[in-house]
DNA sequence: CGGTATTGCGCAATGG
DNA sequence: CCCATTGCGCAATACC
């Protein structure tokens, strides 16, 4: 089901492939600041990056706090872009995005040896294209996969932990309960014979 | 950038509100189980249920091992369903997962009072649509970055158990060897003084 | 029945 | 170039 593809912000389309299309798309997020949040260790997360500005409308984190509202409707009329499906949200903003001199149609130039600022301008339809895509959906779902496997794992390991602590608690307890014992016997002994005392502090 | 809609599983679109769109439709939702997977606490990685049936070349998890291949092409023709872009991977497969009878092509009927299993007939243009998916836009940014918390502190409270964890062995090594020592000096004075005796076991 | 919350997915940007 | 990560929107579903 899923099929996104109206989103091109690189990718420009052919004029003439397929009846009704026109446009689409993109949308810029801005993606402001992230939140950073450097703590202990690990720090998997990591999110702070993400891309250089996406969702139109804005992403407006207010504050410090989140709001996950905006975003809002792109800028543009939206719509009538695609085929069918969906309205989208987002805009192509590539062009507004790319170096300068990036924006070429993809109509005659040579495919080797294109513009140095545009990637080289590849066309959703072109074979190459989905097979660039294909693989990055196998890396994104092994990717994925790895990162739910590493997540279980830190849970499993988060519910061990507490498990062996509670243990050792419980056996420091028992220690210190005999440590306490001994002493007092110790002492009582001490009281008794004075005459052996050593210095054992 | 990206506003996938060329997904339209579900969603059909209308013949004439824009120059290219459809009309959509419906989408049953069977419910099939649902999980659960109960495991300890936490347990909130839950993946193993997804969807019941998604893209429509397959999704092959062989065996049981990843195989981040399959999922292949759309199982159609591909490519020339929609207007330009994409070519997708994913396609419409939701009339082989309706009940019978919801599959119905949204031509007339009227918008209310539809068959039971079809929606309504959400058109992907309409208002409402959008303000659905700008809702649940807004609720999956807030699960996400919910989730993202979450993963953060597991992996915060694993390190800190670590560490508990490491301070405990070591002032059990200490307790232990402190016991140890009391017990000899305990024994060195039961041989050297046997007669102050005492049934202290 | 209506909503929000979760989740898998593909896309595109970006980091190695 | 490639693959790996990541944020994002979509749709299906789970959950109230």
């Amino acid at each position: 089901m899923a099929d996104s593809s109206e989103r091109s912000p690189v990718i420009q389309e052919w004029p003439g492939s397929y009846p009704g299309q026109g446009l689409n798309s993109t949308d810029p997020s801005m993606h402001v600041s992230a939140s950073s949040m450097a703590q202990m260790e690990m720090m998997l997360g990591c999110q702070a990056q993400g891309s250089v500005l996406r969702g139109c409308g804005g992403e407006e984190r207010v504050g410090g706090q989140l709001a996950y509202l905006s975003y809002m409707q792109p800028c543009t009329g939206n719509a009538a872009s695609s085929d069918q499906h969906h309205i989208s949200t987002q805009q192509d903003f590539s062009s507004f995005l790319l170096p300068p001199g990036a924006c070429r149609l993809p109509s005659g130039g040579p495919p080797g040896a294109c513009l140095p600022v545009t990637k080289r301008t590849i066309s959703k339809n072109s074979v190459e294209y989905r097979l660039r895509r294909e693989r990055n959906n196998i890396a994104v779902r092994k990717s994925r996969d790895k990162a739910r496997r590493r997540i279980l794992l830190t849970q499993q390991r988060a519910v061990q932990l507490q498990e062996e602590n509670q243990r050792l608690q419980m056996r420091m307890g028992q220690l210190t309960q005999e440590l306490e014992t001994l002493r007092h016997v110790l002492a009582q002994r001490h009281s008794m014979q004075p005459d052996a005392g050593e210095p054992r502090c």
